[in-house]
DNA sequence: TTATTTTTTTGATAATTGTCAAAAGAAAGT
DNA sequence: ACTTTCTTTTGACAATTATCAAAAAAATAA
């Protein structure tokens, strides 16, 4: 738990009060490889807080599973869509690696926005940064050949490749796992 | 003003106190077309509620424009990186059609911040509604071919089509102007 | 270890999309 | 109406990437 304190305290640092009522509606979870923290068509209440081990978000297009998004050690993990909106989500998350996480109801983390405005002003700033990051791979993936989109992978998120397999990496990346396979004989 | 205040109504009802300390830090700014509201390689130090007219973003990559972003009535409107990050950024906000909008400048909102909590609600609450509908962007650009892209425009967002020139749709769909025309013909 | 399953690579081919160049069409200015 | 400029369309061709099928390699389980 302290290291979810030394995280958000990256972001923003909230009062002793505000982190001990934070505290204490926090659950840990311990999840283990190939379950789901998430399924397509359920409305999730919970954010999570990924403290070890490594999830991916995928969802079907087609019959295919296209993966949009990893976890990995610190970071935030919802089906934000609905999270935010309190509807069903398209969105499955699953483990990739035994994984500890902390958790927060969406209506115990609406009602600390009442009783401590530092935690509010503290998600402001989260979603802020995530905006950003979003933002970048928008970017990337408007007007970037696979190769390129594959080598700012390799420059920006190489702990992506040690972790993950090819062929979802190669969804991450919005390509066919062969392309990805040939593009990294040919680099 | 009005119009701002109707908008931001429908994402979070803030207390007449606040809408007052809003207004009074206000500027309007009108602006003609083809002027730019936000250059690259500058720090944008202001948030923009979009009251009237048309804009693009767009950033240069390998010489040539792309556009990421189109901006309507009631939408906001900053460089969000260079906005958030106090850093310089690498958007250019162009105006497509003679507008009306009204600034807040960065500093001035984060004193709102801690003098009105209910302006960090509704700024908090705005920003994941922004975030939902980038996440779907992205989710659209990852595995759809350029036909389905221009597909889902024409369903969802009809009114691009009518006010937007061809070349710009289509860098805003990451493919070329001439598939884009060929697309639009082949329907 | 051996067997089984999963992941990655390779080959052949087809489909999609980009690029360059030029023509046609539409809009704006005089 | 007539230029001039900007936008859209069309054609020919090249490059990129996907798809299908099968082989090779690696990981996992028995």
């Amino acid at each position: 738990m302290n290291i979810l304190f030394d995280c958000i305290s990256q972001y923003y640092p909230v009062s002793i009060g505000a982190w001990e009522a934070l505290s204490k509606v926090l659950t840990k979870v311990e999840i283990s490889k190939n379950s789901f923290l998430i399924q397509e068509g359920t409305v999730c209440n919970n954010l999570y807080f990924l403290e070890k081990g490594c999830l991916r978000g995928y969802y079907i297009l087609d019959g295919k599973e296209i993966t949009y998004w990893f976890g990995f050690e610190n970071n935030f993990v919802t089906s934000f869509y609905s999270f935010i909106s309190r509807k069903p989500g398209v969105e499955n998350i699953q483990i990739l690696e035994d994984s500890t996480l902390w958790g927060i109801r969406s209506d115990a983390l609406n009602q600390l926005f009442d009783s401590h405005r530092d935690l509010e002003r503290l998600v402001r700033i989260i979603n802020e940064q995530y905006y950003i990051r979003l933002e970048e791979r928008l970017m990337a993936m408007q007007f970037k050949t696979a190769r390129e989109r594959y080598e700012q992978l390799v420059e920006n998120s190489p702990h992506i490749l040690k972790r993950i397999s090819l062929g979802q990496i190669a969804s991450y990346l919005g390509i066919s796992q062969e392309t990805l396979s040939r593009i990294r004989t040919q680099v």
